[in-house]
This record gives structure tokens, sequence and C-alpha cells, in this order.
DNA sequence: TTGTAAGCGTTATCAT
DNA sequence: ATGATAACGCTTACAA
């Protein structure tokens, strides 16, 4: 049997498919009676409104997709979470992209992304391709990038200073009374990892 | 401005919106001048095909939905990786809910999902709620139970029999010499664990 | 207070 | 080998 609509629903409460929209939507005034049938109605059917039919008129999905290298890394973990139980509260969904900070696995997902026409991105970005692919769909949808930063990234920006906080790690280890003082900065093509080696590396010229 | 549809491609390509859909989709020949035509006008327009618009007709969605309770959970972690790997190669896209063992967001959750009108859903469930909340919309939205059962529980289901397993491991532990042998079995609303003791217990009688 | 109908961007069915 | 046009299931002016 097919999946009810909503016209099945105004059909059965003897009303308009507008009337069914507007309860449904608390949109306009609807009579206690006549809202009553159009609830009944919806029980009765078990309808529940497509939300794909809803996006293609109102344009917009209430979905935001996140790109991310790992979900199953700690860090991302956290931010996953975070963002879901905010999300969740505004009736947002999140769609979660891993791509192994794999500039292939980025640019298919991105491109994934902006076809589902998901309202907004958030980004930690491996690649400065992004630079290049978003530039032509920059004016549709928004995107924030976060935690990593590239050359030419402009628009907006959520993360750590890294280089500051390098520097107080170090500063605190001197203070310690530590002479030799390592700092493991594996991926030099990560942001980030370029800031915290740079936010020590004065501090070493200058204690030497 | 406004974001570019098939429509605007044939415009420029100088065909119509069918001969676009079918050289995006592959879906019936086009002669190779026609197609470079269409090719280049969605190159010059950046244009993206709106997922939501072909789901509404196909009534597909190219999405599968994840109950779990926790992705930053090792375990679960580790299947959505699978799962992801896969689905990306079928051209599909994952929608992760996480639940933390509330029935509320389950069920919140569930209604969402069908909602989007998702082509699947694979749920880890805790609640035996899903019994009553499936049973009206199974027809349209299929359903594969993980890691967990429960009472009523029908369909797909794929998981570990773990009764075998914590059997396994006791007599293993037995086979040592060890004669004190204990078993964490936190929480006893999950069916996994309850199983696992269930496995266990004959044995401790048996040895006893 | 409620109904009518146009429109959203695709695909699919007939035509040509 | 390609084009016209009716769906798809909603929302939203505009009428009544």
């Amino acid at each position: 049997m097919k999946r009810s609509t909503i016209n099945d629903v105004a059909k059965i409460a003897g009303v308009s498919k507008a009337t069914v929209s507007h309860v449904l939507n608390n949109t306009r005034f609807v009579e206690e009676p006549t809202k009553n049938r159009v609830l009944q109605a919806i029980q009765e059917i078990g309808y529940r409104p497509s939300n794909v039919a809803r996006s293609l008129t109102t344009n917009q999905t209430n979905t935001i997709g996140v790109v991310i290298s790992d979900a199953s890394n700690f860090f991302f973990g956290e931010i996953l979470r975070g963002l879901e139980d905010i999300l969740r509260q505004c009736g947002y969904g999140l769609v979660v992209c891993n791509t192994d900070e794999t500039l292939e696995r980025e640019a298919e997902y991105l491109d994934y992304l902006l076809r589902q026409r998901v309202d907004g991105i958030i980004a930690a970005a491996t690649s400065e391709r992004w630079d290049v692919l978003l530039r032509m769909d920059m004016q549709h949808t928004p995107v924030v990038f976060m935690d990593r930063t590239f050359e030419g990234q402009e628009g907006p920006f959520v993360g750590v200073d890294n280089k500051a906080a390098a520097r107080l790690a170090v500063e605190h280890l001197i203070k310690d009374g530590h002479k030799n003082i390592g700092i493991l900065a594996g991926l030099q093509r990560l942001s980030t990892m370029r800031e915290r080696l740079a936010g020590t590396i004065k501090l070493s010229r200058k204690q030497a």
C-alpha cells in the first residue's frame, strides 16, 4: 500500500490540504473542531509528513553536514556530541562525513552534501581545495570551518589559538625548570600542528 | 542569485530538461555532440542536481539511518566505519542518530528518520517500543536490527551469539584451571548482557 | 475561518 | 534521437 499523503488526511478530515498543512505547522488559526478532525485523521492513518516534499518548497532541508577526518577520534567525537545536542533541539539533523584526511573523499562528500542541499556545512578541512571547490557555491550553502585553517581561507572560522596554547605549555615547563623540551608535531600538513610548533620555536630560541 | 536548475542547463544547451536528465543519469542514448553541449553547460554554470527534487519523484533518498546509543563508543564506532565504507561506494549517505540509550530520543529519532524518508534503518534498539512504533510503517521503511534484540522483535537481525561466546570464554577459563570466575554484566536491560550471563550460568551450575 | 491553485526541481510516460 | 508534460507531496499567496 502506498504511503499516506497530506491529501489522504485532508480527504478523511473533510478539509483542504492547506488546512492540514496549517495545523501541522501552527501557521494560521484553525477552529478547534476542525483541528481535531485533522489530528484525528492523522492518527487514524499514521500520517507522517514528507520532509523531502517539504524541503522542495521551503527550500531548506533542516539538515547540516559535518566534514571531519574521523568521528571515532576523541576530539571530533566530542565535537559531534555537542553539535548534535544543539541541533536536535533546533529540529536539525546531522550528516557526518568521515574523510580520513583524504582529499578525494573530501571532495566527494562536499559534492554529496551540496546535492543534498544541506542548509550549511561545518568542516575541519584537510585540503586547500575547499578554496576552489567552494568559491562557486558559497553564495548558496554557508560553510563554517573549524579547527583547521588553510591558505586563502576566508569567512567564519572556529578554532583554538594553537600558537598561544603551545607557548603557554612550554612556558609552564620552563618555569618548572625543565631544560630539554620536545614536541610531537606530527602532520605538518595540518595548520594546527604548524601553529603549535610555531608557538614553541621562538621560545626555544629565546631560551638558547 | 538563485541556484541553477536543470532548466537553466537545458536552456543553455538548447535541449529539453529530459535530455539533460538523461545524460546525467545515463538513462538513454544521447548523441555525442548533444551530450557535450549539456556537459559544457553544466560546467559553465556549476550546476548540481538537487537530490531533494530527485527524491520526490524517484521516491528514494539514497540515505540510510543508523540508530545507536553512542557513536563514540568503540564498538559502534567500528560498525559505523564499516557501514560508511560500503554505503559510500553504493552512493548512499548515512545519518547517524545517537540515543544515549534513551527511549525518548530513540522515538524522536525514529520519527525524524521516517519523515526524512530514509530508504532504510539500521538500529541497535534499546527500547521495546520499536515493536509498537514500527508496526505501522514497516511496510514502507525496512528496518534491520543489530546487536540487540527484544521481545517481539521480528524480521532481519544481525548480531553475535552472545550466549555461545560467553560459554566459550568461561570454558576456556575453566580449562585453564580457574575456579572463581566473575562476569561483568552491567545493564541487564540489554539483551546482549542477558544472553552473556545466560551463557555462563548453566556452566557455573554444572561446575558446582 | 477555510479553500484553490501555482510552484518547487526532478523523473517518467508518451509522443514525435 | 529528442521533446512535452504530467506527476511527486508539500507550502503559500490569493480568494472567498
